[in-house]
DNA sequence: TTCCTCATTGGCAGTCACTGCCAATATAGG
DNA sequence: CCTATATTGGCAGTGACTGCCAATGAGGAA
């Protein structure tokens, strides 16, 4: 049962990691990052800070650690692409569709976009996810190109202009239609 | 005399900056960015860690502070370039020159190159200046393009693409060109 | 030269992110 | 109920950074 056991804790975590997202999201939209202490976030969750440190690595992580597993995903649908798609189709709707996603949570996640886009002390953790996507995302590229630096590149590229769209999309105040406008753009850049 | 009197004070700052610079840069790669301190850095430039934060706002713009110009050497070669190149090609070009003065400090810009890679700790700080070059440059790309957001995001995937291949050359032991590296996976990310 | 003014300096104390350590506590399984 | 093991939270310490203030230093006026 040591299995079942472990997998329980694991969900556990996994709660008070999503408790401790959606306080400091909460909290950091209405008072600032600056202003909120982990202090206030591990009291907004009802632990202790020295365990909120356990739950996350640094006050970044808060809001930004659900992030992790989006990598993967467009990974993963860059692999179950079409193979008669070239490299940079198949990766421009994979990306796209986790902008559809994005759309999809509406307000909250405009709102979420903007406190990403307006706090500097937030890119370092933005630049290490974005890191991490790329790692995870290369490789897929990879197998429809056989050269290792251009595919990192071009994801690099792919994701540095969903970051633009993403801006762009989070401050406009008429609704524009985020994945619509990804592909505007990323065209754009694919054919100069 | 307040003019001249004004200049000399911002030409020691300027010196006292680059001896910051130099020394942080020194103390980091021997030591390590973690295991440097403040107090290290002062110590060495001579000054107390008060006064240098009265030079660098963080510990990150010790070693980053040098790059803050680039962005508008950059922009100024797109403006300059000749009228009838297209707003990818002189982007290019004009990135491409700033790896070729990145290439020429030799093995000193490779190890920082290297440097700036694997600290995780300096990555908001890179992302930074980033974002500053690309706010220099993106209005002298979008006066070739007359789209604001496509200019942008052309910036923001060109710089990221330099990234990788810079990345890549800074670890590669035969002796990579490396503007010539970045002209090949710019053509290879602007095609595909 | 001497004095005055203003900028720069550096120490001090305080905040906050983060860490190692340890004793108290909870919990699953026997 | 009891024990092995994981989790918790307080405490003290480090290091980045800030506001405050007294001391210092350098240039210009008298």
């Amino acid at each position: 049962m040591t299995q079942l056991r472990g997998r329980a804790r694991e969900l556990q975590r996994d709660a008070v990691r999503r408790a401790i997202a959606e306080a400091a999201t909460t909290l950091f939209l209405t008072s600032g990052y600056d202003r909120t202490t982990m202090d206030d976030i591990a009291r907004e969750v009802g632990i202790s800070v020295r365990s909120a440190f356990r739950y996350v690595e640094t006050k970044e992580e808060t809001i930004l650690g659900p992030m992790a597993e989006i990598g993967d995903a467009i990974a993963a649908r860059v692999r179950a692409a079409d193979q008669r798609q070239s490299a940079w189709d198949a990766l421009v709707h994979a990306v796209a569709r986790f902008a559809d996603e994005l759309a999809a949570e509406g307000e909250s996640g405009k709102a979420r976009s903007r406190l990403l886009a307006t706090t500097p002390q937030l890119r370092g953790g933005l630049a290490d996810k974005r890191r991490h996507w790329a790692d995870a995302i290369s490789p897929a590229v990879e197998q429809r190109l056989d050269d290792e630096v251009v595919a990192r590149a071009m994801v690099a590229a792919v994701l540095a202009a969903l970051d633009v769209v993403v801006e762009k999309w989070a401050f406009s105040e008429e609704p524009v239609a985020l994945s619509d406008l990804f592909h505007r753009v990323a065209g754009a850049v694919g054919d100069h």
